[in-house]
DNA sequence: GTCCTTGCAAAGCGTTTGCACAGAA
DNA sequence: TTCTGTGCAAACGCTTTGCAAGGAC
């Protein structure tokens, strides 16, 4: 997405668009490693030098209200974070802790299943050990 | 389960059967709500007077090592825990914050699309606003 | 005796809140 | 001026840790 591209569709989400917020958005859309609160703001500090994490977690539950991104819930304490974007699920290594997007599973909730409840968000989360964990663990 | 019964399920798994972490799981398993360490620590205080919100901790620990609870991941900070059973999933309503066992759904997740990663548990949960606060919301 | 369960107190740490300053409109 | 974005400092709340007392074996 180019600049003008994110800017407008942050304008269209009625978040107006500062130096910070777009580069934080740039950043995450640009890694997509699921970043903490504090990675975002150890890997932003340098060159947005006044930057706290304050700003950082205003700027995300903005994001998140607004649909601009999406928060993971995982089995560690500290929340992740990920630029929203199509369907997928989540796999984390309980090893390494890193998180992994893998496919999404079709979803079976029909009618009958769960009938009467308005289904805002769903999240399917795996957790388990990572390839390069598993063949660490061999040597 | 009986108590007798209970007693053996933990000992099987290297648990010795204490009267705090028996009445721990029975609670947990009568009342089936995913309640959080400050629930079962507020209920079961007036029957056992001494006890500690660090030994609901070092219980539920113990618990989740060795399989007989889950810990189960959802919106809000406070980790919510439940006595380990069938396979199902989670719907959390964002207004009540109160948590519903919904049907599984079939994964689908074979050989191919999750090649070298070993998978040790699955989380699905939903989010979104439950019949009970649909209808309030009407009024 | 040793080992284990329990629990008080304190620390730890991610997150939120209060509030004020500066820049934009 | 008023509104908004930013950020320091402090508070908050869940969880973990250190450590000691009591009981089981």
């Amino acid at each position: 997405m180019t600049q003008e591209n994110l800017q407008e569709r942050m304008r269209s989400l009625d978040i107006s668009p500062s130096v910070t917020r777009l580069r934080i958005y740039e950043y995450m859309d640009e890694r997509r490693d699921h970043p903490t609160v504090d990675q975002i703001y150890k890997a932003l500090a340098p060159e947005l030098p006044t930057l706290s994490k304050t700003t950082v977690y205003n700027v995300l539950s903005l994001f998140v209200e607004k649909g601009l991104v999406d928060a993971i819930n995982t089995d560690v304490n500290e929340k992740r974070y990920e630029t929203s974007r199509d369907d997928h699920a989540h796999f984390t290594c309980k090893v390494c802790g890193k998180i992994y997007d893998i496919p999404p599973i079709q979803t079976s909730y029909t009618e009958g299943s769960l009938q009467g409840f308005q289904v805002l968000k769903q999240q399917v989360n795996l957790c388990g050990i990572c390839p390069t964990c598993l063949e660490n663990k061999k040597e």
